[in-house]
This record gives C-alpha cells, sequence and structure tokens, in this order.
RNA sequence: GGUGGGGUGGCCGAGCGGUUGAAGGCGCCGGUCUUGAAAACCGGUAAGGGGCUUGUCCUCUUCAUGGGUUCGAAUCCCAUCCCCACCGCCA
C-alpha cells in the first residue's frame, strides 16, 4: 500500500508510475473521495466533540434527576420528568445528524479503501521505463569455465542437446500422464530419481541459505487468510492466480487460499505487530509448497516441468529498518547468494534488469535470474530448439509497501513507529530449476551428471542413469 | 465434532452504564541515592487519523470484529472470529 499522504502531495508521481507499469488505476478519482472523506470526516468529529461535551455535561444531573425520581411525589415526579426530557432533547438531534454523516461515510470509506489498496508502488527511478518484458535489460552473465553461452549446446558439448522433456522421459524421472490423469493438465508425479534430484537441489539450496548465509529457517503455513493475501500485496490484483478454499460455504469460519510462495506466511508472521528494532535486520528462508492457478497462461508451456501448478521453493526474506541503502545492499545480498548456488550447480545465468511495465504493483524494483535451458527456445532450420533464457529466480524490492499493508512497524531511535522495509528473492524453486539442470549436465550417453554439491545429497550418486521404478 | 471458560495497553491484570484512554503490577525510559552496580524511592511511558492558530495546541477513533439498545457502552443485547480446557477423532 502507499502512503496516501505522500499521494495527496505529489499525485504526478503516482500517476507517472502507474503509467510506467501500465497499471490502470484512477488517481484523480482517488484524490476526490479522499477529499470528500476528510470533510465529511471533520464534520463528523465536531459533532461528536460536541456530543461529549453535552453529554458530560448533562449526565450526572440526569443521574441525579432519576434518582430523585423514584422518591418523588406524583407532582414532583411529573416535573422532574419534564425536565428530563428537555434534557435529553438536544443530544438526540446531534445523534441523528451523526447518523446521516455515518451512513455516507461508511460507503466512501470502502471505494477510497478499494482503490488505495489498487494504487501501485512507483517504480523507482533508475528502473529502466518500457513496455513490455522484452525491454528488459541484462545486467550480467555468468557460465561455467570453458562453456560459452553465445554458441549452441552442441558447438560447446561436440553433440545434440536433448530437451528436459526427453530426458526426464528416457530417465524415468517424471510421470506426465498419471499427473495429469489424477489432478488435470500442468500436474506431474516426479518419480524415482527424479524426486531424489529435486529433495537434493532444494536440500542444499536450504541448507545454503540457512547454513552458509544465516537466514533463519521457517515452516509457514500456505493456506492463509485473505488478510495475508492482501497485505504482502498478492490480492487484490492476483486473486484470479490463487487457488481458493471457500470454507466459509461449508458454514465454517472464513474462507482460505492457497499461497503462491512462501513469501505469503514469510511475511504474514509479523503482521500488525510493533517489532523489536534490535530484531531488524530479519533473514528468514522458508521451504514450502507453492500452488499456483496460472490464469491467463492458457496454452503457453504446457508441456513438461516449466509451469505447472504445483511445486517447490526455498524462499528468502529480509525485513530492514526503512533506510533505501540499506534496502539496496539486501536486494544485492540475495542476488549474490542466488549466484553462489548457481555457480555451484554450475548452471549459466543473466541477471534481468526487469524494466518498468515488467515490475507489478508492489515492486519498486525487481530482478530476474534466468538460467540458460538448452532445450528451449525457437526451433533453428533443422528443427531443433535454438536454447533460450528461462526464468527461475526473482528478486523483489518493495520499501515499505508490504509492511504497509501488512501493518508490520518498528520503533526507531526517538520511539516513532516507523514501517519496516521488505524484500524477498527465490533461493531455489524446483522442478523449473531441474529443466537447466538437467539439460545443461547431460551427457552424450543420456545420462545427466550430477554436480559436486548435490552429491551428498543424493546419496553420493555422481550420475543419472536410466532407472526402473513403479511407473515405468 | 461436543461441552465449558475466555479475548482489556509492550506483557500480566482490575474494571456498579456517566472525567475510565482505562486502577494495580511487570517491563522500558529519565532522575535521586551510590566510587560503580543492585536495591529503594520519585517521575514518565499506547496506537492510528483529522484540523490549523504547527503548539510541551485542538479534536476524533480504538478495551477481538461487526451490528444493536441508550442522551451516554470496555461495561447491556445479538452475530461472527479467535484462544484456552476437557471429551471424541486423528498424521
Amino acid at each position: 500500500m502507499i502512503d496516501i499522504k505522500a499521494l495527496r502531495e505529489d499525485p504526478q508521481r503516482y500517476i507517472d508510475g502507474a503509467q510506467a507499469k501500465n497499471i490502470d488505476v484512477d488517481i484523480p478519482a482517488l484524490l476526490a473521495i479522499d477529499e470528500d472523506r476528510r470533510s465529511l470526516n471533520k464534520q463528523r468529529e465536531d459533532l461528536r466533540a460536541e456530543q461529549k461535551r453535552i453529554s458530560k455535561e448533562i449526565g450526572p444531573q440526569i443521574g441525579q434527576l432519576k434518582g430523585k425520581l423514584k422518591n418523588a411525589s406524583d407532582d414532583e415526579s411529573d416535573a422532574i420528568k419534564q425536565e428530563l426530557q428537555s434534557l435529553e432533547a438536544k443530544p438526540a438531534s446531534l445523534k441523528k445528524e451523526i447518523q446521516t454523516i455515518d451512513d455516507s461515510m461508511s460507503s466512501i470509506d470502502e471505494q477510497w479503501h478499494t482503490l488505495l489498496l489498487q494504487i501501485p508502488q512507483p517504480p523507482d527511478a533508475d528502473v529502466p521505463k518500457g513496455e513490455s518484458a522484452d525491454d528488459n535489460i541484462e545486467l550480467r552473465t555468468w557460465a561455467p569455465e570453458g562453456y560459452d553461452v553465445t554458441k549452441s549446446f552442441a558447438e560447446n558439448t561436440g553433440f545434440e542437446p536433448k530437451d528436459h522433456l526427453t530426458l526426464v522421459n528416457e530417465l524415468q524421472l517424471a510421470d506426465f500422464e498419471r499427473g495429469v490423469k489424477m489432478a488435470g493438465t500442468r500436474h506431474y508425479v516426479l518419480t524415482g530419481n527424479g524426486m531424489l534430484l529435486q529433495q537434493a537441489v532444494l536440500g542444499f539450496a536450504f541448507d545454503l541459505i540457512t547454513q552458509k548465509y544465516d537466514f533463519t529457517p521457517m515452516s509457514v503455513p500456505v493456506i492463509l487468510r485473505e488478510e495475508c493475501m492482501v497485505g504482502t500485496g498478492f490480492f487484490p490484483s492476483g486473486r484470479e492466480q490463487a487457488y481458493h478454499i471457500e470454507e466459509s460455504s461449508r458454514g465454517s469460519g472464513h474462507d482460505l487460499f492457497l499461497a503462491g510462495t512462501g513469501e505469503v506466511g514469510l511475511m504474514g508472521m509479523f503482521g500488525d505487530e510493533i517489532i523489536d528494532a534490535a530484531k531488524l535486520p530479519m533473514k528468514m528462508a522458508t521451504v514450502s509448497t507453492c500452488f499456483r492457478r496460472e490464469a491467463g497462461a492458457a496454452g503457453r508451456d504446457t508441456a513438461g516441468l516449466y509451469r505447472i501448478h504445483q511445486f517447490e521453493k526455498v524462499e528468502q526474506v529480509v525485513i530492514c529498518k526503512a533506510d533505501e541503502e540499506e534496502s539496496r545492499m539486501w536486494h544485492q545480498t540475495m542476488m549474490g547468494i542466488v549466484e553462489d548456488l548457481l555457480q555451484q550447480l554450475e548452471l549459466p545465468y543473466r541477471l534481468l534488469q526487469c524494466c518498468t511495465a515488467d515490475l507489478g504493483a508492489k515492486n519498486a524494483d525487481m530482478i530476474d535470474i534466468e538460467c540458460w535451458m538448452p532445450g528451449r527456445g525457437q526451433l533453428d532450420s533443422d528443427g531443433k530448439p535454438e536454447g533460450a533464457w528461462g526464468e527461475t529466480h526473482s528478486a523483489s524490492r518493495l520499501y515499505d509497501y508490504q509492511c504497509r499493508r501488512l501493518n508490520m512497524r518498528y520503533r526507531d531511535e526517538d520511539g516513532n513507529t516507523v514501517f519496516a522495509h521488505s524484500l524477498n528473492n527465490t533461493v531455489l524453486a524446483s522442478p523449473r530449476i531441474l529443466i537447466p539442470l538437467l539439460e545443461m549436465h547431460q551427457q552424450q550417453d543420456g545420462s545427466v551428471r550430477v554436480p559436486g554439491c548435490l552429491q551428498p545429497y543424493m546419496n553420493g550418486m555422481t550420475v543419472i542413469e536410466p532407472q526402473t521404478c513403479p511407473t515405468s
């Protein structure tokens, strides 16, 4: 959520920001409503103040009169009753006025809040302007010693690569048909060494982030209340992307939503809290199952392990003081961790500075990390894929946008409460990461080499070879 | 799922419908005392919004949430949510 005060002071900045992000919101309408809301509120407050004042004045009198009434003669009692009536009349008329304002306030308030939640965070000035993801800018690339990403896989290795679907089938690492049978399109079963490999990459990634980089390991809910989804900024705009558990329709409590990322739980944990400043920065990591409906992606990446409804992800989150420098520093640090991870996995990658159009409402800045996937991309004249970069990580810098929504604050040196800054980044998401892993480390004989860092997580296995398993 | 008990400030905890934004305690901050510390004592200590005369100013909201009764609600009524205990079921 943006700061309404900042919007009042500099609406243009938010109008430009929304435009740069290609997000359609009516900021002048919000400002008009905000104005109405404030003036109505002022009226109401004045009336209430008056009401309170009168009430304090006549309250004791009424009390006294009512006491007298109990043991009064008939004559006296009539006089007292009249006096009571006239005393009570004045605040009663104020009450009606207040109620009228209350009624118009409640509808205005709702509109105000709905609009406010939709206003995107303006991109930082140093984020390049762009029209679409095509305008993202490559920051740097890395490839293992001896591998040149500008050349084809065959030129690098001396043999034609298979794509991950072929590898997965030949090595019996996944069973798509049975996944679809059970749960529908975009579902899969990881089988035998496929599951072993997934557990290995997740274990490696989780140990790296928690042990080498000292992020606190956490397990958080992945079925969450709507407040968490709104608070982390995934709702209302991304409502269609989340699975919805309609518990309320069964007469019980409230609805729940399946999280698309561990970030929701890691951040939601501290909603409505005033955090002890000494605990900042808080560095946390979780490994969780992630659920995405992929609404609107019909027909895209339908085959294989790239775009699926359910996957596992190790996620890193940092909550730090509201300091731009510190925030930027953590952003870099979190990307450095991913670079370390990908280098140990020996996977070519590049960092992409996302342009304004690719940011999403909540980010001030976002860097994607993409791995080289030889089996992806356009087909060449021989019908072979040219290879392509595929997104495997995404590092967001949000300033206080998320913490403001979540009402997550800390106390600064002067004792003031301040909304914290938050950042998040993928550490590793599987099975998507298996695509570059299998495709890059395939060998001419059809087997797949296991990088050194994963071998301890695979009972010392150094090569993945064809196997038989119940799904074979 | 059944029955019962509860939700009050950073925490614990009191609160006959009328200066109760809320006693008391703990914690925290400041002070006195002390060579220093502790103890003791004294004082301070909620958040959020709005206004303009921007002030050690005025004002509103907030005692789980939403509604209601009332001139007036932390206090009474209704609904919802949440927590705890016991029973049932259970990875």
